[in-house]
This record gives structure tokens, sequence and C-alpha cells, in this order.
DNA sequence: GTCTATAATACGATAGAC
DNA sequence: GTCTATCGTATTATAGAC
């Protein structure tokens, strides 16, 4: 999990430490996690962790913007595949889907964006949430052309794989009733989520 | 916000704590909350209530314990009510839908349960967390009878309108983009979750 | 570009009085 | 049943060296 040693650009420091971020607060929330945890996960001491970002809470917020505009990425290339195939509704509802769940191999995306929701009430990382939130609605309705209708269902799935992998259901895969919830959410591409880290 | 002063039986003290929990855990979350803003919510004093639940976490447990068996307790008054008005599935489906927004009035219980699905990692809370949702998905299966396919839409219906309060995305109720969308989740209940604290 | 040392604070928990 | 006082610890952030 340790990144190398070497010295690097502050870029590509900056790049690494983005990464361990969103696996730690993902994990852990934006409060519980511990800046030392992810200066630890990156390889280096915490303070220069917070000497690269300016505070913890400039490092959240740039976790919440990175891992919204992957989520927003991936999703675009899907509906452009959707486009080119010259699949209706429902094969872009597919394709979009598809993006949605190969995301959750690196945990960090989905699990800090949750988090990041999760913190509506504290004034500056909540409305950095909403305003992601309604980013990824906006995408959905005017981008993807869904009705008010297919959009919130497709939000619906994507909330509950999130909170699924958020409360690590995957642990329990043994368990015949979580087999089944998340054999029903993530349909044949379940394997992903068990194996990876 | 503050309950009385005056002296109370345990009992009655542990659920005015109960209550004020709720509320603080479901806005700052398990290790945000601090044990200083539940005694000041319920009106007394930060060791009282370390005094009254042994911790913090066999608190935020009382809490994740009481918030599911209230949902499970308003779906088991939704299912009775839904079978002895003879209706099918789709008004079965209906009446759970009903309780689950009118349980949001007093956002606590489902802010409090998103806050402990999000603590995963934690291996107390995390085992807990999981279990709980397991019985809520086990009574959609059983009790409600509803399929795996159908379970799985409304509990993202469900997770979707979780993450919504807790993003606390009422605020912005006057941008449109997210007027539609509380609209599309919410339906004609939507003035419910504006005016509630 | 990166570290060590440390200051400053906030928080959960305990002790003990009333 | 409830409070005040306080200890011990964990954590963010700063200062300054290399």
């Amino acid at each position: 999990m340790l990144d190398d040693r070497s010295r690097k650009t502050a870029p590509e420091r900056r790049e690494s430490i983005l990464r361990a971020a969103a696996e730690v607060f993902g994990r852990h929330g934006y409060v519980g996690a511990t800046t030392d945890q992810i200066a630890k996960a990156a390889g280096i001491s915490q303070p220069y962790v917070v000497r690269l970002f300016g505070s913890k809470e400039a490092l959240f917020l740039a976790v919440l913007r990175s891992a919204k505009d992957e989520l927003l990425a991936d999703f675009r290339a899907g509906l452009a595949e959707a486009r080119a195939a010259g699949s209706g509704i429902e094969g872009t509802l597919a394709s979009l889907g598809d993006r949605y769940v190969e995301l959750a191999r690196q945990r960090g995306v989905h699990l800090s964006l949750l988090q990041a929701f999760v913190q509506g009430a504290d004034p500056v990382i909540g409305a950095a949430a909403r305003a992601g939130y309604l980013e990824i609605w906006r995408f959905l309705r005017e981008e993807a052309d869904l009705t008010v209708e297919l959009a919130k269902d497709f939000l619906g799935q994507g909330m509950l794989l999130s909170v699924l992998l958020s409360v690590d259901m995957p642990v329990l895969d043994g368990d015949a009733d979580a087999h089944e919830l998340l054999i029903a959410v993530c349909g044949p591409k379940l394997p992903l989520l068990i194996e990876s880290t």
C-alpha cells in the first residue's frame, strides 16, 4: 500500500496523496480519517500531506472534486460508447450502469463520494457535496437525456450499490441473504467486487 | 432543542439521550458527533451521557438498534395496513414507501442509519450495521414477500432519499434542478421534508 | 521536496461530590 | 440521578532544518 519513498515533483506527489486519501477518507469518513493515516498510505510524513494541500478540509475537497470528475468522465465514455453502438435508452442505461459498477473496483471513488454526501451539515463540504450531486443529476438529465423517472431509478441503484460497498457487504458474501442482495444489485459483475482491495 | 432540566428516571433519561443522539449522529456522523453536542441537545452534562451508556460507541450502537427497530416497526404497520386494504403488490410498495418518506420528518432515524452504514470499516459498528441492513432486506423479501427485483428497486429509492436528506438537498429547494430531483423522489410529499427541522 | 519536533486544541472518559 | 473538575490521548497544523 505504500508508495515509493523517492523524491517526486509536487504534482506527482499530489496525485499519489489524492489516490491514498480517496481510499482512507472513503473507509473512515471525513472526520474519522486522519491525515497521518493518509500520509502512511502515501508513504510520506503527516506534515507534508498538510503542507501540500493546506489543510485536511482542502484535501477532502480536492478528493471530492477528483472523484466526481472521474465518475463523470467514465459516464461520458459510457454514453459515447452507447451512442456509437446506436443503442437506445436501454443500451444507454446498461452502459452507464456498467461503468458505475466497474468504477467500484478501486473503492476510493464511490466511497469518498458517499462520505462527502453524508457531510451535508458541514458548511463548506456540504455545499460542495450538493453542487457535485447536482452536476451528476444534470449529466443524467441533460447529457444522457434520461427522463426524470429513469434518471431517478438509475440514481437509486447507484446509491444502493454505494451504500452496500460502504457498509462492506461484500465481506459477508458467504451469507445467503447478503449474496442474494449483492447479486441483485451487481448482477454477474459481482465477482469483481469481492476480490478487489 | 433542549430537553427539560428536571430529574428523570434513568430509562426516561436514556430515551431523551437516544433521541438527541440520533439527530446529532445523523448530522455529523459517528466520529464527527461529540458526546458534548449530544449532551447539550439533551440538556444534560457530557459525562452523564457517557455514564449512562458506558461509551460513545455503546451509545451509537443503541441509536443504530433503535433506529432500525423504528423503521421496521413502521414498515410492519404499513404492511398490515396494505393487507387489511386488500391491495396487491403495487399497494404494498406504495404503503411501505409512504412510511419511509414520513419517517423522514424526524431526520434522526434515516440519517443515523446511513451514518452507521457508512462506517463499515469499523470492526464493531460495521458488523452491527451489516446485520441491521440484512434484517431490513429480509423483511422486504420474507415478510413483505417482494421479489428480489422489487425489493432491490424499493431499497434503491430508499437509499436515494436517505442520501438526499444526508447531503441536505432540501436546503437547495429553490434551485430548479434540486427541486426536480426532490420531487422525483418524494412526489407530492416533498413539502413534508422542507419545513421539518 | 521532505522531514523532525512540537505547539495548540478538542475530545472521551474517570473520579468524586452532592 | 446528575454535576464539576480534570486527566490522558489523539490529531491538525506550524516552525524550521536539511
